[in-house]
DNA sequence: ATTTGACCTGATCATATGATCGCGTGTAGA
DNA sequence: TCTACACGCGATCATATGATCAGGTCAAAT
């Protein structure tokens, strides 16, 4: 994807956290700390960034108005939530990462040690597994997947840190046939994962839109000819591949009988359920996924809150 | 004493957080922020080291290699300590105020919720308690004094933040007369503060030394004249103004029975106190609060962590 | 042994940042 | 009403920082 290359050595860790130290806490220069380390400035430079990127490196915001707070509010209440935050608009930069940077964020102050993290599927929810990373293995946080197609992410990803504790379903996320899929969550592996992501402190999950560009049909779980019938079914946005209409009800449909991972019900009957996604494609997904009561937390930009709090409905 | 002022207003924290969020998170340039948000460049400048003061912005290094980790790990075993930090050596800068600052990041990582936080007395730990503002009244952490004379400093003191949740024991910290000491310390509404300080998810204490220029001395609490005798008395540091020995043993003294505060004994049989105190002159002093067992959790800086490790004793 | 290429390093330069200064405004006191 | 002072603001400039480029090293492949 983007070629990040962090698992940097541990001896390069100790400098970097030392330089870390020195520059944000110290407010000395890169110079003074070259200087001090014996190495040169644009290394020390070069150090602090990569500590930026690989989530070594946090900044905190200790306020209530993090993110948009009026906004939170208004979500928070309309749809009963249990939390929100809604991060600022900028103007560049790829809104996933910065949503999935959010997320990340959330769960650090949220996860307590030793405590397990349950995750869906999609880009957003792939940043914050790489920003928390860290301070996953520092804390000992355990990762597991709700749904089957998530290997090819831990292993392509720079997930180096995290190191232990993940468990991944083995599975791909759709399979051809029904039969086999049913098979797979029978098998006492496969079924224990699913109990233990289900019972998981936090579960992360990205919602994902329904359009011709959308990540189901870039992915190939879902061919460019089955999306207008879907859409005309009333489908309108995606939780862990499970399709669902304006009211957040999940459709009754054969790919559903096709995916290996726990279903929207099971979710539903749990709590701590965060959903991470953004972008103005995204909105009505995301609406009808507050209507139907599928999260307790979501996690999304400013542009998108607001697309979302003008939809009618709710308020009947 | 510095006259930093904080306590702005809510809408400049609103704003702030926003420029933060913007600036460390979405990496935005100051120039970029301004355009956004309609300041000037420099006014965006001006927010951000506000908040970095004020402790509203916060950086955190995700690494067990966050401070020396080899000195660390010595003088846990060696004085089988529950935790310890070591901060690097910088070489400008108040290293009170840079230890105060890691024992604020040290509490910021391990106060919970609605938790509650006994403090003694001291620069350090002032500065700490001023990094700690805004966090604390996020979270909802209370703060408790562990000795009377605190209120001087709470008052003074830009904490601005912190609102309310403050529990400060009214009365100077030493009186003349020791049967008042007595008598405020038997005074219901002292007992129950002390009573609460000690049962205080942490306790944060700095560690005085005994000479002719340490704190106890300049702040009146102890006459020049009086150090020299104490010190032949084998006083070699205090720690919430009980003078204490080589071996951490708390001395006879006419002058205890003048303190209004709890004593080493009553501390000592609790859990979680965190000593905060680094510099050279102080490394005796530290080092005999550690033979005595007094602290729990060790907060300093790399030269007087070796300079403690060097001293004799212990493994006789 | 040679080549190739990935990777790390430091030099140079454009840019971002923060220190210093002087201006205008609001405020308290005479 | 006037003066004096403190405060907030933006302009200017020195400095710190990060982007880009070019050389150097190591390792794998030929």
């Amino acid at each position: 994807m983007d070629g990040t290359n962090d698992a940097l050595g541990d001896l390069d860790e100790a400098l970097l956290a030392r330089c870390a130290w020195l520059y944000y806490n110290d407010g000395l220069t890169q110079n003074e700390i070259g200087a001090q380390l014996n190495i040169s400035r644009i290394k020390v430079s070069r150090l602090l960034e990569q500590g930026r990127i690989s989530g070594l490196i946090q900044v905190r915001i200790n306020s209530r108005h993090q993110g948009c707070l009026e906004l939170e509010e208004t979500l928070r209440a309309r749809f009963g939530l249990g939390d929100c935050r809604v991060i600022p608009d900028a103007p560049a930069d790829d809104l996933n990462e910065r949503i999935g940077q959010a997320a990340a964020q959330y769960l650090m102050q949220h996860l307590a040690p030793d405590s397990l993290l349950a995750v869906g599927w999609g880009a957003t929810v792939t940043h914050s597994i790489r920003m928390l990373g860290h301070v996953a293995r520092q804390r000992g946080v355990g990762l597991v997947s709700l749904t089957g197609g998530v290997r090819t992410y831990v292993d392509g990803m720079g997930m180096a840190n995290w190191d232990r504790n993940i468990h991944v379903i083995p599975a791909p996320l759709v399979v051809a046939d029904p039969d086999l899929a049913t098979a797979l969550m029978r098998e006492p592996s496969v079924a224990r994962l699913m109990d233990m992501a289900l019972n998981a402190d936090f579960k992360l999950v990205g919602i994902g839109e329904l359009s011709e560009g959308a990540t189901v049909v870039a992915q190939g779980y879902l061919s460019r000819d089955e999306v207008e019938p879907l859409r005309r079914r009333g489908a309108v946005g995606d939780v862990l591949c499970r399709l669902y209409d304006e009211a957040g009800q999940t459709l009754d449909l054969p790919l559903h009988r096709r995916v290996v991972g726990v279903d929207l019900a099971q979710l539903g009957g749990t709590e701590k359920v965060i959903g991470a996604a953004g972008g103005r494609a995204k909105s009505k997904a995301i609406g009808a996924a507050l209507r139907g009561r599928l999260l307790d937390i979501l996690i999304t930009d400013e542009t998108t809150a607001r697309l979302v709090l003008e939809q009618p409905g709710e308020g009947a």
